[in-house]
Formats: structure tokens, sequence, C-alpha cells
DNA sequence: CCATGGTGCACAATCGTTTGCGCTAATATA
DNA sequence: TATATTAGCGCAAACGATTGTGCACCATGG
């Protein structure tokens, strides 16, 4: 019952005897000094150490179950082998998608992930001044609320960062071609024969929703069909802006007859408000969404939605990232979505 | 355009005049030793020094813009400021929700949050191995499937930790009531006036799983209605498998009238099934969920659910994790579930 | 026999903090 | 006046690793 008994202090104590073993302790059984060790154990190819003493130094260090103690490597070397990743949520489908896979990534080299997220409040700066007082090698911003001379001050602070699913300036970045996105989505309701598209975007500021508004103009507008304010409705990316949103593109007096919705949750708001006011999807009103969220396919009535490969775009800010820690050209990354159609768009209306 | 040009030793050197500044040079500035500067910006009340000098020395740090070396101070004081998060999937609803309050909760005590997750192919050992050797100060263990050999491996080791949503023997633990919530959940059908429930679990080898099905069990029992393995239709807690299993359920010569899921999306499956093969929701087969899952009320048919509070399952296992660090002695915590009616189960037989 | 040159390793400094110990000077007590 | 006490702070040793420098030692070649 040791949770119990003992605190901090008193477990130290206990295991004075047991303490952790260190690269002197090796050194002693193997009978060399402990920059030898060190040497060994790092491989250095540098001061060749014959194969006889590298394996007695890993002998020992295998049966004193050596373990490196990260904080003094990093005083040493300077480096953390650690990268930041400043998040706003991780319950979001999206981000939490894209940190997963970016967290595998940087595994596979070795890297471990802190993270901090949770901005309440706008309070993003605060998370990422975290992240850079733990001194991790590198950071990778997916918050949306940055301001651009906090950006310019990391960069003068030297160190490397990329951003994610955001774009800003010139910084390097990986994002979807949401604006691309926005186009196939509408597009998509223009085939099926509709005219009158409404929109549910999300807050004009943010870059995403800005640009899949574009996207929707552009295809509009293309098709010389009707546009206007009224068919564009903003919300906040939440389920219950967007039934508002729904709610008033609905009550139109020209009632459109599709909605392409900024995400999966405001389209599927969309599709409830519609079942609440007796329309049949698709039949009366087509849903579109976006982020192809795992739900979308599994709904009763299967939500047609444009998929953006987020695990791939977290992986690649990793390797952006890295590249830049090693002082290589980067370029951003730009990934490209693809429509995925399902019952919730299609029934053809020409 | 820095991130064209430098590497990581050039920025160094770069930066050679331009260095992180110490304690020793805000020691300099003031005019004092390091040793006080230490203690002055530690407050340490045990050697009083005079406000004065305090004053003198803060107001050098800020102008120097001093920020403390984290790895310096973990190695002189054997203590991170990190606890480790072990964690099967970020992209897991209930897990993120968890995650995500046990980060703002560690955050509130100073504490960052290092997580290791993704356990490819139930290496979940090798996680939590990288958490322990990044010599986090605790660690929170939420993954389902490490052996309970590992875990006295763990104790063994000294490291302090809590298991989340999960029990091994008597570990402190933060766990919902997996049995009430199952019992609540067909309590309220066998009260809607279904006599046919069938059950849709999860793996029984993971506790939570197997829990809620003893939860089902029992309320079944105690109204004396039918029971029996076809009944009870084993998924995995994935769309697919629990498509599967509500096939099974629904084929059968004697078609039960009310599903309970053992999470939502294995009802969400349910419903798209039920839906397939022409039965409506809840008319011909009620569905109940588990998780209560953020689309759960947004559906258009919105799915009743068993709310677990796993905003408060995260905050506690921090603070279950805290008190064991402190040495005080703590109590595994069992989190009460609650029954969320909605329209997927609300059409009364009786 | 000595210069030359490579091995194989030890030495010691260093990274930036924290902290036990003890010194100095000022004040209080006898 | 002599001694005890205390405040205020400096000294130096850690913490555990990495790494530049250099010194033996041995072999080789002239």
């Amino acid at each position: 019952m040791w949770w119990k008994r003992m605190k901090l202090g008193e477990r130290e104590s206990m295991e004075s005897t047991n303490r952790k073993t260190t690269i002197k302790h090796i050194a002693e059984a193997a009978g060399v000094h402990p920059s030898t060790v060190s040497r060994a154990l790092n491989g250095l190819q540098e001061s060749r150490i014959p194969q006889e003493t590298v394996d007695r130094i890993h002998k020992a260090a295998a049966e004193l179950q050596y373990e490196p103690n990260p904080w003094a490597q990093s005083l040493r070397t300077k480096r953390a082998m650690m990268i930041g990743l400043a998040i706003p949520r991780f319950t979001d489908y999206v981000l939490a998608q894209m940190f997963e896979s970016a967290q595998i990534r940087a595994t596979e080299f070795g890297y471990d992930t802190l993270t901090a997220g949770a901005e309440v409040g706008g309070k993003g700066n605060a998370a990422i001044k975290g992240l850079m007082d733990r001194r991790t090698d590198g950071l990778i911003l997916a918050t949306a609320k940055i301001h651009d001379e906090y950006l310019a001050e990391i960069e003068r602070s030297g160190v490397p960062f990329v951003l994610l699913n955001r774009r800003s300036g010139a910084y390097p970045a990986v994002t979807g071609d949401d604006e691309l996105g926005g186009y196939l989505a509408t597009r998509h309701l223009i085939e099926q024969g509709h005219h009158r598209i409404g929109h549910i975007s999300g807050p004009l500021t943010v870059s995403t929703a800005d640009s899949r508004a574009r996207g929707y103009r552009r295809a509009i507008e293309e098709a010389d069909l009707p546009i206007g304010p009224e068919l564009m409705q903003e919300g906040r990316f939440d389920a219950r802006s967007a039934g508002d949103a729904a709610e008033a593109l609905l009550s139109l007096p020209e009632r459109p007859t599709a909605i392409f919705a900024v995400n999966d949750i405001s389209a599927l708001a969309a599709m409830a408000t519609a079942r609440q006011r007796g329309l049949a999807v698709p039949e009366d009103v087509a849903v579109v969404g976006y982020n192809d969220s795992e739900v979308s396919s599994l709904l009763p009535i299967p939500l047609t939605s444009v998929r953006v490969p987020l695990l791939d775009m977290g992986s690649a800010a990793v390797d952006l990232l890295l590249a830049l820690m090693n002082g290589k050209p980067v370029e951003s990354i730009v990934k490209v979505p693809e429509l995925i159609p399902r019952e919730s768009s299609l029934f053809s209306r020409s």
C-alpha cells in the first residue's frame, strides 16, 4: 500500500540505497571513465573505442538498468527532444485527428510531445509561452487566434515553429485547401441541379471559414446563380449557432433547396433543424458538411462531406518542423480535399 | 527568411552574444551572488532577504527577461513539474474529453502534460516506458490494455500513478460507475414498456464494457424479462462491428423492440442498421447509447444516452495523482452516471 | 635509437540551478 | 566591554550528462 504511506521525500530517501544508476556507476562497473561510457553508449565513431570495451559497457548498462537522465542530457546538449503542440481544444474532431497523427510522427523520430491547450478566454499566448518556457525544440501552432505580432515575437526568440491548419504571412504552414473544398462542395450541389444554395459559414475572421466561404462564392458566381447576404449565414462552428443559421435560411421567403455547412457539426444542426420544420433530407433540402468526421457516414442519413487529409496534415507539420530544425529549406504545404458524396445530397433535381 | 537559412547550430552561434540570461547575469546586474538570486526569485522565507534587495533582483530579472532553465531546475530538484498521460487514442470522444480536462487541471497546478499514446498494436507499454524515461513526476494511465504485471513493475519503480477509466486491483483509479450506467439505461427501456431488449456490448475483456453488460443483466433479471446469448451481441466499440451486432439482433426470429448499445457510436450504427431494414426509431425499435457524446443531441433523432461526467473524471485523476505525489492517503473515485432521455427511446409501449 | 603517428582512454570543464554551511557585521544581552 | 544572537548573503558542492584536450602507450619507419 505504498500510495497510502509515502511522501515524495520519503520515497527518495528510501531509495537512497536504490538510486537510479548513472553513467558513473556504469563507468565503475566497467572499469572505465564516465566519458568513455558516454561515448560508447552514444556510438560515437570519432574516438574509436574497441568493440570489446563497448560490449563491456553495454553489458554493465543493461545489468544496472541504466536509463539516461534526460534533464542532464538536455542541459548539456541544449536539446530537449520534445516538440510543443499548441492546440485550442482536444475534443474537436479535426484538431484531435491532427494532433494524434502529429504525435505518432514525432514519436517515430524520437521526439516527445508536450501539449498546451485549452485557450480559455483567448489566452492562447499563455499556452505558447508555457511551451517556450519548457524550451521545446520546436513548436506546432494550431491555435487560430494568435496575434501576428506574437508570431513575430516567437520568430525573434529563435524557436522554430510551423503553423497547422492556419496561415499567416509567409510563415511555414500546413493547411488544407479550404477554398477548393468550399468550391467542390458547392459545385457538387450545383451539379445535383440546385439553384438556390445557402451557406452556413464559420466566423469569417478565421481563415479556414473565410476560405470555404470564398470557394462557395466562386462556384455560385461561376454558375451565375443567385447569391446574397441572406444566403450566407455566419455561425461559430458549433451546433447552436448553426441551428440558428439554418433556421434563418430555411425560413427565407424563397427557401434554398440546398445548404453547404462549414463543418459537419453545423451540417448536423442544419439537418436537425430541417427535420423539425418537417423538411426531408435530401428531398426537400440537401446538405453538405465539411471534414468528413467519423459520424458522417454513420448517420441514418449519411452526410455528404468534404474529406480533408487531417492525418496527413498532422504528420506533415512534424516533417516540416523537423526540416526547419535541421536548417533545411522548407515550403508551406497545402493538402487537397476531396468530396465524399453520400445520401444527404443525392437527390437529383435536374 | 530565417527558416530558409539557419541550422540549429548556426542559430546558436549567432545568439552567442544574445544568449539566454541566466541567474548569473542577474546576480551580476543586481550586485549579489547567484544563490541570493535563486532564493529571492523563489521567495524563500527561510533566509530573510531584505525587501530592497529582492526588489532589485526582480527588477534585474525582468529587465533581462530572465526565464529559468527547466532542465537545470529539474536536474537539481529532481522534479519535472510534468505529469505523463498515457492514452490509446485522442480521436476518441471519451478519452479526448478526459484528456482535455486533465490537461487543464494539471496546468492549474503548474504542471505540464506529456502525452504518449497511439498504442499501435498493443504497444502500450512502450508508451508508458517513454513517459517514465522522461522522468515525469507522475502518471495517469488511461490505456485499457496494460498487463497487470506491468502495473506492478511501475509500482516497483516508485513512480506514482493513477488509473483513469480503468480499474485494476487496489490501485488508485478514477472510473465511472459503468454497472450502474448499464442498469439505468436498461431500466429506462423497461419502464418504457419494452420486454425484449437487446444489448450490443463492447469486448467483454474490457472492464467498462463488462460492467455495462452486467448492469444490463441485472436490470433484465430484476424485471424477470427474457435474456440470453442471442440478445447480447459482442462488438468492439466501433461502428462496423456494432452494425453487424445490430444486424444480428434485428434479424432474430423474435426481434427485440429495444437496444442498449455500449457507446454512442454503436448506437448510431444500430440506428442506421434499423433504418436500412425499414424500421423506425423509436417506434419500431428504441435505442439507447452511452457517453452522451456531443452529436447525440444533435442527431435528427436525438439519441438517449448515459452521461458520464468525463470532465470531472479527468480533473479528478489529476487531483488524485497530486495527492498521491504529496503522500496524502487516497481513495479511488467512482463517478455516477446519469441517463439523458431523448427521442430515440421515447415511445411508450405500456 | 629516435621521431612519428595513431589508438584508447582519462581529465576536467561545462550546462544553469539549488542548497547546506558558514562567514561577516550589526545588534542585543550579560 | 565581552559575548551571544541574528540578519544577510557568499561559497562551493552537488545534480548527471557531454565533449575538447591531451597524455600515455604501442607500433612503425627511418
